[in-house]
Formats: C-alpha cells, structure tokens, sequence
DNA sequence: TTGACAGGCAAGTAAAAACTTGCCTGTCCT
DNA sequence: AGGACAGGCAAGTTTTTACTTGCCTGTCAA
C-alpha cells in the first residue's frame, strides 16, 4: 500500500492519469499506444503495468476484469486529502 | 528547479509543511527541533537544509533574511495545480 | 574582537526508485 | 486444438534521492 503523494511524484505516473481522465477504462496495452503515440514517453508495457500497480495501491486507479482484458478506471477522491491538508481555511498573513 | 509534486513525495517535506502550516517563518533550527520534538523525525540540520532547498525550489516555501536568521514561510498556491489538473469539473461515471 | 550561534558548501555513502529482460499463465477465436 | 493476444511474475540493472560527515562563511553580542 503506497500513499497518494508518492504514486503523483512520476510524472509517468501523472501522464496515466491525465490519459485515463481524458478517456477512462483502458486496457494496458490501450494506454500503452496512447501514451507513447500522444504524451510520447518511450516505455515497456512492463514499466506501465508496475506503474498502474502504484497508482492502484494509492487508490487513485480501480480496476475491473473482462476476459483478457483489464479495464482501468481513474478515482481522484484520495487526492482530495491534499486539499484537506494544507488547502483548507487558513487565515492569510498568520506570520508569527 | 523541480516540480510540486516531486516536492511533497517525501514525508519529511510533508511534516516540514505541516509545521510551517502551523507556525509559519521558523528559522532551520527552530524547524529542527520542533520536528524533532513532536513530529519524531530524527533528521540532522543538512537533511532538513536541503529539503528546505527542494521546497522552495518547487515555490511551496519562501525565504526572508533577517541579520543572521533566515525565515521560511509556507506558500501553497502551487498545490492548486493538483486541483485543477484532476479536480476540476468532471461529470462523474463517464466511462467510455 | 573573539566566541557563540545561524546557516551554507561540497563530496561521499547508502537506500530506494524506475526500468528492463525473459519467461510464464490465462482467454478468446477459428 | 492451437495460435494470437492480454496480462503477470520475478529477477536483475541502472539511476535517483535521501542523508551524512566535515569544514567553511557570515552575524551578533559581551
């Protein structure tokens, strides 16, 4: 289980959710052509796969099974602790 | 210079924010020992330097000198990237 | 003016990633 | 049944990053 702000710091791994917001439920190899044809990063099916494995582990991607395929489905709700943490109210100019 | 997300990967530049979150323009020392003291996180003065270092490289913390200190205030509006990079208005169950 | 304090520089080491290679399993279609 | 396709497993390698050690510079106060 890896944590959000992890799984964001690759910008592989960033490049996989932009593609899955863009059109979600891709298949591997789906995101393996998209992502070197349109964001035009060289890597191995092998490499996405680990990637999605950590963006799946933060819970930023659920998955579902059909057949062969393995459809991926992007979930932005854990990125909303960021906002929680340092994004909410806070008085302007709190200098100490 | 490096990215926001880069930055707040690491959980002590996390715990750095957290405490400037709560107590903002901390000179290095004060950092060091408050994060020591209640954050548990036994880092020497360097490592807290350079994290420092990345954080402000990535615009989330800025610096003011005065005589020998140097304070480091929290700024958080490059975490509004996040926000409207998947955040934004999105119409929920649009799978494909 | 000298000593204590706040911070900076730079190189080395240790630990953790990212990425690849090679092979294996399961599903579908003819 | 068999071959093509989608995906998984498990090393190994390479690269990055975190962190430390040691020493140096600047500021202030007695």
């Amino acid at each position: 289980m890896s944590d959000v702000f992890d799984a964001i710091a690759a910008p592989a791994r960033r490049a996989i959710l932009d593609e899955l917001y863009q059109r979600d439920g891709q298949t591997l190899y789906e995101l393996c052509t998209r992502l070197t044809m349109k964001h035009g990063l060289g890597l191995t099916r092998q490499a996405i796969s680990q990637h999605l494995e950590v963006l799946e582990s933060a819970g930023l991607v659920t998955t579902e099974r059909q057949g062969r395929y393995k459809l991926h489905y992007i979930d932005t709700t854990p990125l909303g602790t960021i906002v929680e943490r340092w994004l909410s109210s806070r008085q302007k100019g709190a200098k100490r």
